[in-house]
DNA sequence: TGCGTATCTTAGAACATGCTAATATACTTA
DNA sequence: TAAGTATATTAGCATGTTCTAAGATACGCA
């Protein structure tokens, strides 16, 4: 089945489909970081973080590192950033467009 | 709130994360395709297929054409391309390792 | 105008996702 | 070993997503 590669391309896009994973991602742009860290700067329970991170995990978008006490993540891939920049561009264009329409027709 | 930059992010994100939508952006790669040639090569009732359509004509990822009787789609920035080839590329990789992994252990 | 084809819309059932709260596990250090 | 801190897991509820089926709308042409 040459569908399923469209399933696991999905997948992985769905990690991509919550703001919090996508502030994690950014989060983690220049490294990694722990989860008391990560859950601060999140404004999120360990608890639910967690959560976000072990299917993040699942689907190799994040590896975690155990140190001691703590675990740190950071991104399986640096490519995730291209693409992640590449939307945020996209979108940005788009609200500045909306925002211009909106100056003109006032 | 910055935060809400996130959310719409993510919800141009949730427009890749199903198999239908990405093969819908794939076939529409070289051009527009109208709603019946679509929905004969991905297989879906044309009903199925027009809410699809209809979810990312509202988030911007496809324009709309009407000629006659029928309705040309396409995507509303090439970009979506790149993005799209960037985490394919991943996968296939992800894919790849994976598979050799499994080799190894025979 | 009336019929046929293309596309869209809506309702509702089935399933998936994301949160909170409670609890479990793993490690560190006294 | 016991207590404290960090992280993970689970259950259960609320909400969101996707499909099918039925019907509505829009256009072209006899």
């Amino acid at each position: 089945m040459e569908d399923q590669i469209y399933v696991y391309h999905a997948q992985m896009c769905k990690m991509l489909s919550h703001p919090k994973r996508l502030e994690i991602i950014n989060l983690l742009r220049d490294g990694e970081m722990n989860v008391t860290e990560l859950s601060l700067k999140l404004r999120m329970t360990p608890a639910n973080l967690s959560q976000h991170l072990a299917l993040m995990r699942e689907r190799k978008i994040l590896i975690a590192r155990k140190d001691g006490n703590s675990v740190y993540y950071r991104l399986a891939d640096t490519r995730f950033l291209e693409a992640y920049d590449i939307l945020r561009e996209i979108l940005v264009e788009q609200i500045r467009r909306d925002a211009t329409l909106v100056e003109s027709t006032r």
